[in-house]
DNA sequence: TTGTCAATATGGACACTGTCTATTTACAAC
DNA sequence: GTTGTAAATAGACAGTGTCCATATTGACAA
């Protein structure tokens, strides 16, 4: 009803709010966490009015599963260009890839943790599917290319992989686990765990 | 203001409304997930005022704090009975240690998810610090007793092992996996990666 | 140039929520 | 009995997601 009270604007339609909202969110989702991501905490920062965004995410779940694309997207895009550079031995690819994921989880705890909150996105978004897929095809691909053990099938080497590392960033980020070095072996817990499972299922 | 408006009560105090509360959001968790437990429902259900529960639990982080220390102490207590009739063999009293955990998470995700979700807990609270470092030592414990590597520190196979667990109940939680036989051993995915993880790292 | 229509943006409204406040009730200790 | 305290109450406020009617814009057809 009231014309563009917004002062950082001087046309009444934004241009590329879409665009616009997810930075927005994300700026919020860095600062504050995904409890502080609302509709209408992002539309303020984006200067737009609290029901603007309706017009390009349905709802809060819409919302957050976008922006869990753009980052799932921007992860994988990363992955994909630091392995164009590929490390020659294969235990060392492997270490690599989850140093990557270890470390982003670590360094962008807000970002990582919106990546696996189901209950906040829209399972039955396609685009997630498809960047959540890549992601760990990805990881099940270099474990099985460095040569896993035989008693157990394939899969559960991938899955007791990808559970390991999910799961210390998981605990790191709760805060129920602290940073250390393993005094045996001199080198980060979290790349011990890691070479330690390699250790015992590759062959 | 208003004399007891509750049918379901008949004194003005409600005697334990502590406990009352308690078992509200609980049946609130387990119907509907954590999001749905807030200070009104569980007053509702209990059939208080809305602003009852304040005279027993500040804010509802410890509402959830409360209700998550509850949990934490049956659970420990289950495994501590469990115990009680100890398996003789040490690998199957980490696999039986395990098996109760995942067992925990995929039957009643709510609660599990519940006892994980710092985000929601106080983590000041004294006694969700105690429940928790009593199940932790519990597991490190049984995995220290069957005996591990030697190229790493103690801590760092049980942080393994418990990364694992963890990690794997919460990406089937999410959804992320599903529930498989492992084709090579005939044996529950779930069991086979701790067997996996057993071969590799018990002595 | 004009008219129409869909997309985009606006603000108001509603039912929730957590939390704060003042007030009432009940009980226990003096 | 009086008094004090714990435990309950209703009311209020700001914030939220979401729905709705309305206003604005730009593009495309006539």
């Amino acid at each position: 009803m009231g014309p563009m009270p917004d002062p950082k604007r001087d046309t009444y339609h934004h241009g590329d709010l879409r665009h616009a909202i997810i930075l927005s969110a994300l700026e919020i989702l860095d600062a504050d966490g995904v409890d502080a991501v609302s509709i209408r905490a992002v539309a303020r920062r984006a200067g737009v009015s609290h029901s603007a965004p309706a017009n390009h995410f349905r709802d809060r779940g819409a919302l957050l599963t976008a922006l869990a694309v753009h980052l799932f997207h921007a992860l994988n895009e990363k992955i994909e260009s630091d392995f164009a550079s590929a490390p020659s031995n294969l235990r060392e690819r492997v270490q690599s890839f989850t140093r990557m994921l270890i470390d982003f989880g670590l360094k962008q705890p807000n970002r990582y943790r919106l990546l696996w909150r189901r209950d906040l996105l829209d399972d039955t978004d396609g685009q997630l599917q498809t960047e959540m897929d890549t992601l760990y095809d990805r990881l099940a691909d270099e474990i099985h290319r460095v040569g896993v053990g035989k008693r157990f099938d394939r899969d559960t080497y991938a899955v007791a992989l990808w559970s390991m590392v999910h799961g210390y960033v998981s605990l790191r980020l709760d805060g129920n686990l602290e940073s250390r070095i393993d005094p045996r072996s001199g080198t980060k817990r979290q790349d011990a765990i890691i070479e330690a499972f390699l250790d015992a299922f590759a062959t």
